[in-house]
Order: structure tokens, then C-alpha cells, then sequence
DNA sequence: AACAAATTTCAAAGCGCTTTGAGGCGAAAA
DNA sequence: TTTTCGCCTCAAAGCGCTTTGAAATTTGTT
């Protein structure tokens, strides 16, 4: 039901006729009704104080006797006073948000929802809430990213997945928004990014499976132009040539992290000859497919072949359960979410940003999916 | 570097010295900087005409000149100025956001973020941006609805995975905020909905395993008390009674849809005697789980066991690409996304809440996991 | 009791935008 | 030439909050 609402705001008596025009029902009309809202001016009033009076009360400011603060928090929480976020917003200057933009389909898997779960549960402390653009080009990426910024929508911005020289990186910057990264890329400007060590993880994996005996070992790896994927590679050929092993580009593959093309890839593997007798899958994804190439070819994980996963702990996917249970490098990435809230509410509390990197080491967890080569 | 700075909203005398009270850099200093930021007033300024002028030039009000307004545009997009968000949204009393709570860890699976994906995608053509609130208890859950209801962040909110009276239906309607429900619940009043005809989708499923002979049919579900849990074990007890099949309890299998607990439900289901001879699995997540038990005992999907997959359509994660391919049903959870995101568009535009449900077909693809059942 | 100091409260300005009602300007009508 | 009417533009109010600077009140001193 429409009530005729005589709002300014919300009823113009001539509405814009252009193309691209706003245009929408009265939402004040609802307002009116049973469930109308309270506003401080309404608190104010019910309280017999001043807007001023409450307003400090409820910011903590220290001129307010704490007689009447208590008096003022006690009814706005019976009332269920909300400050209306946007002019609050507008008062302070503060967006009260952040900002993260998601590419479309392809990257917007499990990692970045686990990711996103860790943010969002540290920042909703703070009432800072999280805004997720999506978007499927890279042009379209850049414009959201200027679009966030001019807007004012956010006061900071998580980027992620990162390349070598992110241009993404450098245009917040020029921007001005602050942002963390997660993931490492050389801009040439010091900026605030957290990271896991993927190349001593990848090292520390290959050559646990060196010492096992195995001498083809597969690299799984991610789309190429990632910085993850390039440190991953490093890792493992550091471990290869400490062995005097040569680096065989057949045993790797580059792809994003999916079981189905993780299948593809360990069976076209699986029938070289001489076919690898180990696996390093770079996600619990690329380790199902990889665990079903290897059954399919009859071979025996554990025995006739080896995998080691890294395994971002996904709540619905555990390493320990699967059978045989997975040796994983092992780092939370809801974990990573958590502290890169952290480190952004650090940023908006007066900490530059250039003295922001952290490199997480990542666990080693020896399950039964590795050991030793077979003879 | 942090510049003096003297605006009032910004460094005040005195800071707020209770917990919990606001703090944080002046960001302003940083707006100081080389990237100023263009306001209204500032572009009005370059122009050489009044804010008024410019905002109706703009929002494409009659009453502007045409050549004015082009001059305006072009200027506005060479400048790139965007309207402040918080000062555009106070104004108009939009929130120009929508916003989604999910249930931590559990719930914030690929089925959220394909679907995010969608509803994204759609929104972003309307600069309406997704405000995703992460919550770990239903408690919790509750209290975030009431936030974003009193500060007003958002214009509707997308509700999702309901149960069949779903309380916090209830709740929405009482906050009298818009929703739009991705599947559907039973609170004894009209709300706009989208659901996929999932009964349907199961019974016509159990019904072809049943044409190929098989007696013994697991049905890998959702958590009970899901609505979509229950209408799935409808379609599929239907189809049974069709043919005078008696419901086994033992075939039903209530559980997230992960890998690792479909492969122990599998897995213990097939050694029961007589073991099922197919399977329907609730994603193609529980799919590929049920696919490893399989091959764990011995069998051959598609011609030992079959199986029928839900799928949602991840992008990552094709049915056709499986080995043997994966026969589904299909419905596409990120389309489901775009267009309750168009949904939400209509009842802004004014459309009665009350008259949106839609029920989604569901198809049957089959492919290579399903055959006749073994003599 | 009288005055200063500290405490508590207030009215008003401002955040950046939209929208109003009125004013200015030139062209068509008288 | 004067009047009237469109067309275009403007200054100002208001969205709901925070923050200021001053006023009102209480408390402490002499």
C-alpha cells in the first residue's frame, strides 16, 4: 500500500525524464509506518536532553556526567536507537566500510569467500562493514577501484591476488585510498601487504618428498603471472637444484585451482614416461582431481604415488578426514582475513602503511599421502 | 606524512577518551594531497554555474539546457567526479546498497559466492553496491538485520537457505525492510521469493534411476531442517511411492554438501547390505565425494553405480568435463543471483512485494554416470 | 557569602548533496 | 514599445548526524 508521502526529499513533484534518471518508490511512506524510525532528535526529545548530549553521551566525550550517559545508553539500546549510518558517514568523514573487488566468475571460489569469512568476522566488531564489487574485466576492475574512491564509498581497500608489478597496487596509490594486499608485488613503492612464505612452503615440500626418494615430482601450480604461483615455482626449483635435480617444465602445470582441470592435468602427467611419482597440488581443490587421476590410472595414493596439498583450511574440507588423509603445507587464509582487518583498522588508526608486510610461514603436516618412492 | 590539518569534522580538540569511542588519521590531510577530490561545489565552480545546475544537469531534470548538460557531463567524466555517496545517499534517503548476512564458516561456501557472483553483477549496472555482513550464531545473525534495518545502510536485504518457517523472514517483514528470499519458507504471509523446483528436479531424477532398474537409491541431502532439504526428499519419496518403493532411512544422508563428508556417508552406505546401486547427490561438491567412495570399493560409476548430481553450475566445476561426465540437475545458482537481484530492482521501482514467486525448472542432463543397474 | 573554576548542557554550524520556490533573461504576443 | 510566457539559473533549506564555542549550572575556595 502507497501512502502519499509530502516528503521533499522523497516525492519531487517533477520527477527527471532523462534516460539513466533515479527513480524509485517511497520508502519514507513505509517509515510512517508502525515501525517508524528512531532518530536522534527523537531520542533526544524522549530524554528531555539536548541532540549534543546524547550524541556525546552515546561517543563517550568526557563531558557528560556519567549519570546521564548511562541514563541515555540504557534507553537508546530499550528504544533500538541506530545512528542513521549515512549522516553519520557524511558528519565524519568516515565511510565506515571497506572495499574489496571480486573478479567474476573465476576468482570468486572458496579461497576468497574463507578469505572474506575471516575479514568480515574481525571488522563486524568494529561495526566496519565490507562492500564486494564484482566485476569480470580488468578494465572494469580499474573503474570500480576509481569509482570507490571518488565515491567515498570505502575507507580502505583489500586487494588480492596479485601479480609481479600490479598495476592495481599502483593505482590506489595514486588514488590515495589506503589498502592492504594480500599477496606481494614490486611496485616500486612501499605499501602495506601481507603474505604467506609460498616459496620456503613449496622448498620445504619438495624436498621433504626428495628425502622420500622421489625424483619426478609434479608442480600444480597457478595461472602464471601470479606472484604466488612464481614464488611457488622458486621454491621448488631452489629445492631441485639443491639436489642437482633438473627442472623438467613437462612436471608443471599452470591453471587455476579447480579439481576438474587438476584431473585433466595429473592424467596427462600420469602417462609420461617416466610419469612423476609425486604431486604438489596447489589447493585442496587440485588435490581431488588430482586424487581421482591417480585412481583412475590404478595407482595407490600413499604408495604408488605421493601428493603434498597446501591447504588453506576450508571448514567444509579437511585434510585429516580425507583417506588417505592428505599431507598438506598448510596456511588459514581465514586466518590471513583476520589479520588484514587488523591491520587495515591499524592504518585508519595512524600507522603508515609502508611499515605494514608480514610473511606467514606455512606448516608442514605429514599425513599418509606421501611416502616413499617406489622402487 | 601526515599534514596539519583544520577541518572541524575532522582533528577535534578533544578526542573521545571512553572504550569504544571513535578514533582514527585524519584522512583529510590525505584529500589535501595532489589528488584532491572534486565536489559538486568545486565542478560547479569550474563550470561557471550553480550546484543546482550542475546536481539537475546530472540527474537529467527538464530543465537544463541540452547543450549544458552535455558540457556538464563531459566535464564531470574528464574531471572524474563522483557525487560523495554518504552525502548523495542522506540526501535522497537512498542507501543505494543491498545487503546479504551469511552464516560464517558453514554457510559461505562456492554455492554463496557463485551466487554473490550474480546478484553482483547485476547491481553493479545500477551503482548499487552489496554489503556482505559475515555472523557466526543465529543470535547474531538477528542482530545484524536489526543493524542494517535501524542505521539504514541498505534498501533491501537478499534473505537465503531458509528454513520452512523461517523466523527471520518474520523478523523482515516486522523491520519492514524489502527482501527477496532465495528459496522459500512458510510464515503465513506473502514475501517475494525465488526457489528452483526442487521436488520436481527429485523426482523426475529418482524416477530415471528407477527406468534403469535400480531398487536401492541414496539420496545425499542438505541439513534437515532446510526447506530445500525437505523438498528434496518429497520429490524423491513421491517418486518412490510411485512405484510401490518402500523409504528406506538408511539411504538418506542429511549433511553439508561437502567432499569429505559425502565420501563418508557414501562410503558407509555402501557397505551395507544390499548396498545402494545409485546415488543422488545434493552438489557436486557431495559428487565428487560420493565418486571417491565409489572407486574406493571397487566400483565403476556409470555402470556399477550411478549417480545424479545436483548442479549448481560452478564455473570451476563442470559436469561435462568429469570423467565419466556427470549426469545432473541443473539450475544455475548465479542466474538465480542476477535475477533476484532484478527482483529487488522491481520492488524499488514500486512492485508489490507480495506478488513475486517464482519456482525455476530444474533440468535433467544426462550424461556418463548413469546407467542400468547391475543384474 | 562571594567569586573563580570546573562541570554540564545548549543552540548553531557544517558535512556534500538534492530539491524547492523564486528570480533573471530573452523571445513571442499584444 | 510593453507585457507575458517559457526557459534557464540561482540562493537557500534540509537530510541526520558530529563538533564547536558559549551559556548555564554546580562545585570548590577564600
Amino acid at each position: 500500500m502507497q501512502i502519499p508521502c509530502n516528503m521533499r526529499a522523497c516525492c519531487p513533484l517533477r520527477q527527471p525524464s532523462e534516460p539513466g534518471a533515479r527513480q524509485g518508490a517511497c520508502r519514507h511512506a513505509a517509515l510512517q509506518g508502525p515501525q517508524t524510525l528512531m532518530r536522534l532528535k527523537d531520542l533526544a526529545q524522549h530524554l528531555g536532553l539536548s541532540q549534543t548530549t546524547v550524541s556525546r553521551a552515546l561517543n563517550g566525550y568526557p563531558e557528560v556526567n556519567e549519570k546521564t550517559r548511562l541514563r541515555v545508553a540504557e534507553t537508546a539500546a530499550r528504544l533500538g536507537y541506530r545512528p542513521n549510518a549515512n549522516a553519520l558517514r557524511l558528519a565524519t568523514g568516515r565511510a565506515g566500510a571497506i572495499g574489496m573487488v571480486l573478479r567474476g566468475s573465476s576468482e570468486f571460489g572458496p579461497h576468497t569467500s574463507e578469505f572474506l569469512s575471516g575479514v568480515g568476522g574481525r571488522l563486524a566488531e568494529e561495526e566496519i562493514d565490507i562492500i564486494v564489487t564484482t566485476v569480470q574485466t580488468y578494465q572494469e576492475e580499474v573503474s570500480a577501484y576509481r569509482r570507490l574512491a571518488a565515491s567515498q564509498k570505502v575507507d580502505a581497500i583489500i586487494l588480492h591476488s596479485p601479480t609481479l608489478h600490479d598495476q592495481r597496487a599502483k593505482l590506489l596509490m595514486e588514488l590515495d585510498i589506503p589498502f592492504v594486499l594480500h599477496g606481494r608485488t614490486d611496485i616500486g613503492a612501499p605499501h602495506a601487504w601481507l603474505d604467506i612464505d609460498n616459496a620456503g612452503a613449496m622448498e620445504r615440500a619438495t624436498s621433504h618428498l626428495l628425502d622420500l626418494g622421489h625424483r619426478r615430482i609434479a608442480l600444480l601450480n597457478g595461472v602464471t603471472d601470479r606472484t604466488f604461483a612464481v614464488h611457488r615455482e622458486n621454491g621448488y626449483r631452489k629445492a631441485l637444484a639443491a639436489r642437482g635435480i633438473a627442472y623438467d617444465p613437462a612436471l608443471q602445470g599452470n591453471s587455476v585451482f579447480s579439481d576438474e582441470i587438476a584431473f585433466r592435468i595429473a592424467h596427462d602427467m600420469l602417462e609420461l614416461t617416466p610419469a612423476p611419482t609425486a604431486f604438489l597440488a596447489g589447493s585442496m581443490m587440485t588435490a581431488l582431481g588430482v586424487f581421482r587421476a591417480i585412481r583412475q590410472a590404478g595407482l595407490v595414493l600413499g604408495k604408488d604415488v605421493s601428493m603434498i596439498a597446501h591447504d588453506d583450511v576450508f571448514p567444509y574440507l579437511n585434510a585429516d578426514n580425507m583417506r588417505p588423509s592428505m599431507s598438506t603445507t598448510r596456511s588459514s587464509i581465514s586466518l590471513a582475513g583476520v589479520r588484514i582487518a587488523e591491520l587495515i583498522l591499524q592504518i585508519q588508526a595512524g600507522k603508515p602503511a609502508a611499515d605494514i608486510h608480514e610473511i606467514w610461514p606455512v606448516d608442514l603436516v605429514l599425513r599418509e599421502s606421501t611416502g616413499p618412492a617406489p622402487q
